[in-house]
DNA sequence: CAAATGAGTGAACGCTGTTCACTATCACAA
DNA sequence: TTGTGATAGTGAACAGCGTTCACTCATTTG
């Protein structure tokens, strides 16, 4: 591991340079007002510069969208990492972190999740590559959940009723986990899915013909899904 | 009601060739893919013209996301007169109606609900206005629930559990529909939550890292929901 | 010191939404 | 029937975009 020479010193720089300037104008205009010609007007350069740094405006957004993500996750791993020793307790300040990053980034959460660019989902076959959002932040919270279970296994809604197709479906999953069962595993991404569900449907604006409050309703559900989760072994 | 003169038929029929060029360029490119100039060149037109018909681009995407948005509540609109006279059966064919237009129309899925407009959110303090893409899905699924609740009252999982704090924040839900009590209409918002979140992250491809075929995972959450729904009641 | 590498520029191409002046056509009233 | 006003459509133009290319300049390297 050498000391990075000055060129790569200053290379790195204009990198993060660049990027700063495009998530300025993520937040200032929405992810249609990334253009090179404005990160390079606001950097003092001209637009074919950028092409040093990043093969295409495209290519930029995705490595931006990657930070966001990392960011996100170091956030939510902060959260869990405060909220104590217990599982429950891990499990509820990580959603309550997603929820809370989310809302306060809404237009960094359209980057990540809004699958803005098309390219992005052009992995043929590939299941559980890197980058996904999904599998990173489905990774933070399988970790409490995992622990839950091995401590006190709890009472599964639906244990006893999966069928072959759906233990099948879930093996990319349970590959990563294998101490997982299928019923647990199923229940997870039940609560992922409604956590991803409402969050973005808040983000989005999706949730005021019926709501007020959306955090109000994202407590009620957080405590509903708790409920299913130890509804019986604990209160 | 006059007939229609030759001029007004002439423009409808324009506006509607538009649109229908506009979602032509959409299957096939994407959301991004729709130009004026394009439009107009499928058309043998020039891009000025249109603005006889649309105040510009972004009225005309919005014009034809209301479209979809109605071509799917009719959809599933028909899978739930269709699913027979039990509610449990139309909530479920309901629910299978949605995912199914969503997997199948996966650009206009993220046309309607991937704001990818950023004024559309633009109505402030305007809850429920007719435009909302979840107002206008929501009513689709509560008609059959306030009819199985006024049926046979299942027991609520969250049954005396609520707080004053989520009766108010749920009020403009339970201003459309005060038969509804609360626990029933936090419950229908946690399916809704599941349905949206479970189907948006099939269609924006983010499942891949745990499961191989969304569809067993979408069925086992639909029959979770289900059994939270009747799970004493009925079989 | 010379050669090679890298950063940055300016011009250009083709695309975009949008505006404006202008023309041709159609509907309708005197 | 003839004139008049509304309407549809055109072509040119402007500003902005991503991207490519030839070129210059500074820096690093042999």
């Amino acid at each position: 591991m050498t000391a990075p020479t000055r060129r790569e010193r200053l290379r790195t720089a204009a990198v993060s340079d660049i990027k700063d300037g495009a998530r300025r104008l993520l937040v200032t205009g929405g992810p249609q007002a990334i253009s090179l010609r404005a990160i390079a007007r606001d950097m003092g350069m001209t637009a074919p510069a950028i092409y040093r740094y990043f093969p295409s405006l495209e290519a930029l957004i995705l490595d931006l969208a990657g930070d966001l993500l990392d960011e996100l996750c170091e956030h939510l791993e902060a959260a869990r990492d405060a909220a104590g020793a217990e599982p429950v307790d891990q499990l509820v300040g990580t959603a309550r972190a997603f929820r809370h990053w989310s809302v306060r980034h809404p237009v960094e959460f359209r980057l990540v999740f809004g699958n803005l660019m098309p390219g992005v989902d052009a992995f043929p076959d590939n299941c559980g590559y890197p980058g996904d959002p999904g599998a990173r932040l489905g990774d933070v919270f399988i970790t409490p959940l995992v622990e839950l279970w091995r401590r006190t296994p709890f009472p599964v809604p639906l244990a006893g009723q999966v069928d072959a197709g759906l233990a099948e479906a879930l093996a990319p999953l349970r590959a990563q986990h294998p101490e997982l069962p299928v019923e647990v595993a199923c229940l997870m991404l039940c609560g992922w899915t409604m956590l991803y569900g409402l969050v973005s449907m808040e983000v989005y604006h999706q949730l005021r013909w019926a709501v007020t409050d959306p955090e109000a309703l994202f407590e009620a559900e957080l405590a509903a899904f708790l409920q299913q989760l130890g509804g019986a072994g604990r209160q």
